[in-house]
DNA sequence: TCGGCGTTTGAAAAATTTTCACGGAGGCGG
DNA sequence: CCGCCTCCGTGAAAATTTTTCAAACGCCGA
């Protein structure tokens, strides 16, 4: 049998009017009250026909908050991402978040609008936010990027395995003297990354040469090879851990009227578009763009049903792509 | 007085339970009555309770169509676009569209999610679009491009007087073999740039001497460039209608063993943050994007009692960035 | 202390949603 | 080809929800 306003008024010790008013937003209704008729109504299972319609107009909302669009990796992912949830007729809400800030101001917000699954692409998820979104039934993805403090599903590709190809790769073309350029320091995607490279390294008894942090930017990277350019030992190859840093590598080095790759091989992470044009040519592992997003689609759409506490970690595989950087 | 479903359901020869199904998604009605109960519901100014109260939850929301987030511009855009709302209390839900296709195919799925406001960026607007949203309130802003065949608002840099500043500004460098890479023949963008930048030419006694399509895309531009290159007179100076046409310009031209600026000055359009980077430095004319955001807010959020039939075009000033391409 | 004035409330009226039964269209097996 | 069955669309009526209305309450300024 469904559940009545009139019960959820019996319950809680209201009339009926209250148990509306308490499901219209705007009228006029003392705050404890309605939360009190909500919660009876939560327990009941009881939703007003309003916001039933208005939960099948909002269904199938995915919320994207996205920490760096400046990096074209990420555009090219929310394009991927738009496309595929338009096309099981989902729509996408984006946030934009500046860099290296956590989302907890942003909670009450997202929350708000009531997505269907909460997708979050190179931003901090904060345990606070997780519960949040549990406690709501919003599905939660990170995506390039794995937390261990909270329990959500994530995709991303095999960043660890990605280091160890662009180690190798370096090592078989007979590079000793290797540096490395880091993106931000707790991140996931640098510390597999760098974890990986650094493996295969030692397991040929090689160590890094020199190490600076590029901040996963254009200018950052830019200054600190500049700066490891100038050392007296520089290094003949590097290794940055992502496409936008190894393009300013690329120009940090030209500049220096290095040649690519003669005098210094340069290898990247992502591929991002611009990394096959002509100029640079960059040679890099790519990430399976279209597959970790199917992946993300799959884990909210044909997954709708699974309970938000059982959640699912994919790794997929990257690929090197051999152009003429390296 | 409140127009009520009975009135509705008289005018338009039905129930009330057949206008209540119309408002309900998913009940079983056939859809042209639903369609024919809609229009009469518009007409009298009647909406269901439901309807009312969905709206209120799903209030704030503007959608974005964008059609070519791989052009760096956009995704500027979009991310300035989505903090601008997020300061104001508004969420962005975001559709990707294939380059140069029309949004009549997206119009149902976007009006289903009932924005307040659309925001349309490198996408073309049918008047069938415009002509629904405007018969449900939705608030159109066209964004970086002009329409004439639909009456809707409008933001845009001004492209003509950009055109012309890259026109004058080769010329005073005393350039006179100036060839045109164009980007897609029936954008406003297009037709604007080059209109101004023709003008000046003539003005100057001068005239354009290749004129290619490099369909707003790296690949394209730069296939046109290397055949303009190798013709016999080629081209002292090259205007691309955008900056990935520009810097795919600059590859082509250092393919063929050409030094910018020395043999081929290059000048843009836009001023993406590539532009500015190091093995680029390319000069072109940037689009005051923040100023064009807040434009765009303005008359969605400032402007929110504005009767959605009453249009404004903004037209902002953008500005010659002389850096080392040109 | 005494009126406004605005908020909150339940009862009742009004309106809407849902159920129910019916009729007709189309598919399927005999 | 016919009958049967199912499924869809429909209006009337029942059930449910929303809105109106008038009353009660508390707050503030006079």
């Amino acid at each position: 049998m469904k559940p009545t306003a009139k019960q959820v008024a019996h319950e809680a010790g209201v009339s009926i009017s209250a148990v509306s008013r308490a499901f219209s937003p705007g009228s006029s209704i003392d705050a404890d009250k309605r939360q009190r008729i909500l919660q009876v109504a939560v327990q009941l299972g009881y939703t007003s026909p309003a916001r039933r319609t208005a939960e099948v107009i909002s269904a199938g909302t995915v919320t994207l908050v996205a920490g760096d669009l400046a990096n074209p990796f990420y555009p090219l992912v929310l394009d991927t991402l738009a496309k595929a949830l338009q096309a099981v007729g989902r729509q996408l809400l984006v946030y934009a978040i500046p860099p290296q800030t956590d989302m907890d101001q942003l909670t009450p917000q997202i929350l708000a609008a009531r997505p269907n699954a909460l997708v979050v692409t190179s931003a901090r998820l904060t345990s606070g936010m997780a519960q949040a979104c549990r406690q709501h039934g919003i599905k939660v993805v990170l995506l390039n990027r794995i937390q261990r403090d909270v329990r959500v599903n994530a995709v991303a590709c095999d960043n660890h395995a990605g280091g160890r190809d662009a180690a190798t790769f370096l090592m078989a073309r007979g590079r000793r003297r290797i540096g490395l350029i880091g993106g931000i320091a707790d991140t996931s995607t640098h510390r597999e990354r760098v974890q990986g490279f650094r493996e295969v390294l030692q397991e040929g008894g090689q160590s890094i040469l020199a190490e600076a942090t590029g901040d996963y930017t254009y200018r950052g990277s830019y200054v600190a090879v500049q700066s490891m350019l100038s050392r007296k030992d520089r290094p003949d190859a590097l290794f940055c851990c992502n496409d936008i840093m190894a393009l300013a590598a690329i120009d940090a080095a030209r500049e220096r009227g290095l040649s690519v790759p003669a005098d210094l091989s340069i290898i990247g992470f992502d591929d991002i578009p611009m990394a096959g044009w002509t100029s640079y040519r960059l040679t890099t592992i790519r990430q399976p763009v279209t597959r970790m997003v199917s992946e993300v689609v799959s884990l909210i759409h044909d997954g709708a049903h699974v309970p938000v506490d059982e959640t699912t970690t994919s790794i997929l595989p990257g690929k090197l792509m051999i152009r003429g950087s390296a």
